[in-house]
DNA sequence: ACTATTCCGGAACGTTCGTTCTTTTAAAGG
DNA sequence: CCTTTAAAAGAACGAACGTTCCGGAATAGT
């Protein structure tokens, strides 16, 4: 039929999360994906539309890794606080590797979220699965006898999903790994 | 000598904090400047400088502010956990009022920060600041029984403002006033 | 009254941006 | 072979941006 695509969608689609994720959306210039991701003006075009349905694209790949990610971390057993730590772990060196990037996620929901509607929607979404998959988590714990039957999974979870917020817009920006994850540490103690 | 300024160059710079606050450096022209402070274009630029600089003197405007209120908040005498519950719906009420801003500081460390040294230099200040007035009122607090010997007041000031860090974007973007009440709750159980 | 300084409106400049168009070249399937 | 589709490169567009300049009106102090 036709001739195949020189690139990979999904590989580029990837390359163009890790530049929004450091520049944000406004500092990324469509010259700057042209040149970086390899791919030509029109190509871009073509294949993910303009830029504004391109970030929206890269922002929901960044969530759909996100979940996936979370969903086999939590799936595992054992002791909930050293899973949690992991949680955090993963995100503090995530948002301060390569420059200090922080969660594209929580990057969007300071810079698009107030003027972008279809943003905030998703914002809204990720934190809803998020802390839904963390207090399911939580709840099996308290099933298990590894945290009281007093406690609040979904408030727990929320507030674990707002510290991580916290911890990867100071890892943006200050970018002080060890303080983070003593902070990291703190924020569990809400489990006691 | 001349003809004197027709605006009060201190209430011009505050309203443009709220401005850039609720939508940004870059998201607000200087035509919107001009248009809702109802300063010409001439007279900003001769009062404030270009845009850069006067993102940068309200920014340090609004830190100013911030270390004022919080240094006399933190002065009260009294049990520390409430004091530190008013800090938190403080913030939380600032950054959800009027089309939920969130914190300008905050919102700087994520839009600003990683391509403007200065910005990332102000942010380090105030972190370094806000943490040492919680460090310090915690100590108080430990002085007087209200917090265990064994807790770190430098380490549990850096959570604290860590935890505010993260209200105010999910405040920004999902602007849910109560849950983030629950969760400021949540976070102050890391003193006991 | 004079002068200096500011305010205001608007025009203008140069740049950058997102986007579209055009053309040429290249590969894959009928 | 031929058609279809994609790639690549570059020109071009209109719009918006930050910024500067100009000219006229207003107001303060000498």
């Amino acid at each position: 039929m036709s001739r195949a695509k020189e690139f990979d969608e999904a590989e580029v689609l990837d390359h163009a999360v890790e530049l929004f994720r450091a520049r944000g959306f406004q500092s990324t210039s469509f010259t700057d994906l042209t040149g970086e991701l390899g791919v030509s003006r029109q190509s871009l075009y073509d294949t993910y539309g303009d830029k504004q349905t391109l970030f929206h694209a890269a922002l929901k790949r960044y969530r759909e890794r996100s979940l996936d990610y979370l969903g086999r971390h939590f799936a595992s057993t054992g002791p909930i606080r050293p899973l949690l730590l992991q949680f955090f772990e993963g995100a503090i060196n995530g948002s301060c590797s390569k420059g200090n990037p922080g969660c594209l996620m929580a990057n969007s929901m300071v810079e698009m979220a107030p003027h972008d509607p279809a943003i905030r929607a998703l914002a809204l979404a990720h934190a809803r699965d998020v802390e839904g998959l963390i207090a399911a988590r939580l709840s099996v714990a308290q099933r298990e006898r590894d945290l009281g039957r007093d406690k609040d999974p979904a408030a727990l979870a929320r507030f674990l999903y707002h510290t991580v917020l916290g911890l990867s817009v100071a890892a943006r920006a200050l970018g002080e790994r060890d303080t983070l994850l003593g902070s990291a540490r703190l924020a569990l103690l809400a489990l006691d």
